[in-house]
DNA sequence: AATGACGCCAACCGCAACAGC
DNA sequence: CGCTGTTGCGGTTGGCGTCAT
């Protein structure tokens, strides 16, 4: 049983790539296009798994990748997406352009998860640390798709535990405990930045890139992305196709899994959080400020539920 | 200068989703 | 409708560079 492995891992290099690997990657594509990842090795000549040359090709040779530090701009939309979203890395690294999941999720593990403790704010939730560990109490955090009960009253700092040796001198950077100072960033202002376009295309997605190039950006969510708006064509830059999105009295989600938000955990996040997110995110030209779950959201067993339909 | 601790990032791994048959 | 192959995603790890002692 169990399936075979994506390539003979026994004639395949892994590790960093050579010079001469990334040219004759760069070379294939630029002349066959990508795709077909499992064939382009053999095809390109490369002694490497599909994988490993679609994950070089997208995190680093790919043209259009921005090098560089994150501008501020940057780091509290990540923040923004991230309170909304959750770890979806590609749907939020699809919303900056010239930026990779992988890169955007090094970023946080390695800076914006500080930032936010500096803040007073858990990373996880986005909720005031304080807050919750004073309760003592674990809070559920939907947005990955299953419930995980996050004991909130530690929070690791370290987001490279794993050879987070112990030593005196370091003590309470090793334990990873934080005191965090009290101050929040509500998901109410985090979302006053927010906008409901409706649709994105290509033509929005050189634009917006110029934007940052031209040092333009604003903080501006557009998560036209992914929830049931009006027709659009959602350009998801990770995979580099068209994503259609048909409209639909049901709210969609398509996250690809059904999203469960808690009463507790909505109504917490500030008041704008307490709206439905097919609503309040400009589904069907409804008021931002409109603090109302839709029918369609409207809750199962204490929770509100954002689902696909059966047919998508 | 040497050594250990830490920070960072590229790359790997496993799994889920998707597509085609 | 189930099976199989492919692709994409998110979590994790290896290893190198930098910092602190």
């Amino acid at each position: 049983m169990g399936r075979s492995p994506c390539c003979e891992k026994a004639h395949t290099n892994k590790g960093a790539w050579t010079k001469e690997e990334d040219q004759r990657l760069i070379e294939y594509i630029r002349t066959h296009g990508e795709g077909c990842w499992r064939s382009l090795p053999k095809a390109a000549g490369l002694l490497r798994c599909g994988k490993s040359c679609r994950l070089r090709w997208i995190n680093y040779l790919r043209p259009d990748l921005k090098r560089g530090n994150f501008t501020e701009e940057e780091d509290e939309l990540i923040i923004k997406l991230h309170s909304l979203l959750g770890n979806k890395w590609s749907l939020i690294a699809g919303r900056l352009p010239g930026r990779t999941d992988n890169e955007i999720k090094n970023y946080w593990n390695t800076h914006i998860k500080r930032k936010l403790i500096s803040r007073g704010v858990d990373p996880q939730t986005h909720r005031p640390i304080n807050e919750s560990a004073g309760a003592g109490t674990a809070v559920m955090d939907f947005r990955n798709g299953s419930p995980t009960a996050l004991p909130v009253a530690q929070i690791n700092l370290m987001a490279d535990g794993r050879r987070r040796r112990s030593t005196a001198a370091s003590a309470p950077a090793a334990n990873g405990l934080v005191k965090a100072e009290p101050k929040t960033e509500t998901l109410e202002e985090a979302n006053n930045y927010c906008t409901s376009s409706g649709t994105t295309t290509e033509e929005d997605q050189r634009q917006e890139k110029q934007d940052v190039v031209l040092g333009q950006s604003s903080p501006v969510l557009d998560l036209e992305l992914s929830i049931g708006l009006g027709p659009f064509q959602s350009f998801d830059t990770a995979q580099s196709k068209l994503v259609r999105v048909v409209p639909n009295n049901n709210h969609q989600l398509l996250f690809g899994r059904a999203v469960q938000y808690s009463p507790e955990m909505v109504s917490s996040q500030g008041a704008a959080a307490a709206v439905c997110l097919c609503c309040h995110l400009g589904s069907q030209g409804s008021s931002s400020s409109s603090p109302e779950f839709c029918r369609n959201c409207q809750s199962t067993n204490g929770f509100f539920r954002f689902h696909r339909p059966p047919n998508s």
